[in-house]
DNA sequence: CATTTATTTCAAAAATTCTTGAAATTAGTG
DNA sequence: CACTAATTTCAAGAATTTTTGAAATAAATG
C-alpha cells in the first residue's frame, strides 16, 4: 500500500469497518480512496495504492457501480476508465440509503405482505399473525417516513435534522393553535397496534 | 426444521436476509424465532425448531445477548434458561439502532475526531483533509439528530415519524411567526460544508 | 484487420466465517 | 460431595466469501 498517511489511515479504518458494514475489505478500500481523492482514478492507480490485484478492483469496481455509489468518467485523450464519489455528500448518504433500503428492507416488507394476505383466512399461529403485522406496520412506517424526508431539499433536510428533537417545542406551540383532522388520538403507548 | 407453516416462511426469509444484514444465518433464525413466539423458550426448543446443533444455538444466544436483542427468563420450578424478545416493538428498533450505531457508526467518527486532530498542523494532502471534515460534520448532523430524537417518548416519536416531511408545513408557518434565533441562512445546498 | 491497450470473466487458491461434536465447566440436587 | 442436568468452550470440519492470475473479451489505433 503505497499512500498519503492521513489517506492511508482512513482507507486502512474503511477497509476494517467493511465487514461490519457488509462488504469486502477491498470494495470498503476502493471506495475510501475515491472518496478523499480530488480527482478521478483509474483502475491501475487504485491497484498501486491499495496494492491489490487488479481483477479484484475490478470486480470492486462493479460492485460499487451496481450501488450507484462511483460514477464512470472519461479525460480527454484517455480512454481509460476513471472513477469518483460524488462531490456532495448529501447524495453520498440519500444513494446509500436507497440501496440499503432496498436490498434489506424492501423483500422483508414484500414477504410479510405475500404472508400476511396469505393467512388472512387462516387461523392457526394467530400470535405469530400478530407480530408480523406488527412488524409490517412498523417497516411501514419507518420507510414512509423515509420516502417522505427524502422528497426534501438538502437544506430542508438539514433543517430537519438541526432541529432534532425540538420539533417537538413546534408541536406544543401548533397543537395550541390548531387541530390536525383526522388523527386518533392514541391511548398511551404500544407499536403500530 | 419443524414449525408451523407461518413462522416457517418467516424464520427461513430472516435467514437467507441475514447475510444482508451481517449476521450469520443461525443467529437471525433464532431471533426470528423468539420474535414470533409468544412464550419465552429455550435452547433445546430452539434447536428443536430450527434443526441446527446445540452448541450453534448456544453461541447465537450468546451473541443475540450481546447485542441486547435478547432477555434471560426464568420458569418457577425449571433452571433451564428462557429467552424472549421484547414485547414492544419500539424497543427492539431502539436498541437495534443503538448497538448498530455503537459498532458501524462511533469507531468511524472517533477515527475521524483522531486523524482531523492529528493532521491540524500538518498541511498535505489538502483534499482528503477537507473531505474528511464533512464527513466528520455529516456524521454528527446524523447521529446528534438521532440521539435527539431518541429521547422522544414513544408516542411522540411516532407522531414525528408519522407527520413525516409535512414538518416542513410547521416550518413554513412558524417562519411567519418568529425568527430562531443564532440560524444562518445557508447559500443553497452542500454538506455541512 | 492485425496490434496494442484496457477491462472483464472465471476457476482455483486463500481467507474468513459458520457450524458441529466432544469435552469441559457450571450449577443445582439428593 | 457424588451425581445429574444445563450450558459453554473450543478445535476441527464445512461452507461461504474474497482474492487472484490467467485467459477471454472488447475497444481503439495505425
Amino acid at each position: 500500500m503505497n499512500l498519503p498517511p492521513l489517506t492511508q489511515t482512513f482507507v486502512l479504518h474503511f477497509g476494517e469497518m467493511g465487514s461490519r458494514w457488509g462488504i469486502s475489505r477491498t470494495v470498503s478500500q476502493i471506495y475510501a480512496l475515491l472518496f478523499l481523492s480530488e480527482e478521478p482514478l483509474n483502475a491501475e492507480q487504485i491497484v498501486d495504492g491499495l496494492g491489490v490485484s487488479r481483477s479484484n478492483v475490478s470486480m470492486g469496481l462493479k460492485e460499487l457501480q451496481a450501488w450507484n455509489l462511483v460514477q464512470l468518467r472519461h479525460m480527454p485523450d484517455d480512454r481509460r476508465d476513471y472513477f469518483t464519489t460524488p462531490e456532495d455528500l448529501w447524495q453520498i448518504v440519500r444513494t446509500l440509503a436507497d440501496e440499503r433500503k432496498k436490498r434489506e428492507v424492501d423483500p422483508t416488507l414484500t414477504m410479510l405482505r405475500d404472508v400476511l394476505m396469505q393467512s388472512a383466512s387462516n387461523d392457526g399461529d394467530r400470535y405469530a399473525q400478530t407480530r408480523m403485522t406488527e412488524l409490517h406496520d412498523l417497516i411501514e412506517l419507518l420507510t414512509g417516513w423515509y420516502d417522505d424526508v427524502n422528497k426534501l431539499d438538502t437544506d430542508r433536510l438539514i433543517q430537519l435534522l438541526a432541529l432534532g428533537a425540538k420539533v417537538q417545542k413546534v408541536f406544543e406551540m401548533k397543537d395550541k393553535l390548531t387541530v390536525i383532522p383526522g388523527r386518533k388520538k392514541k391511548p398511551s403507548s404500544g407499536a403500530a397496534t
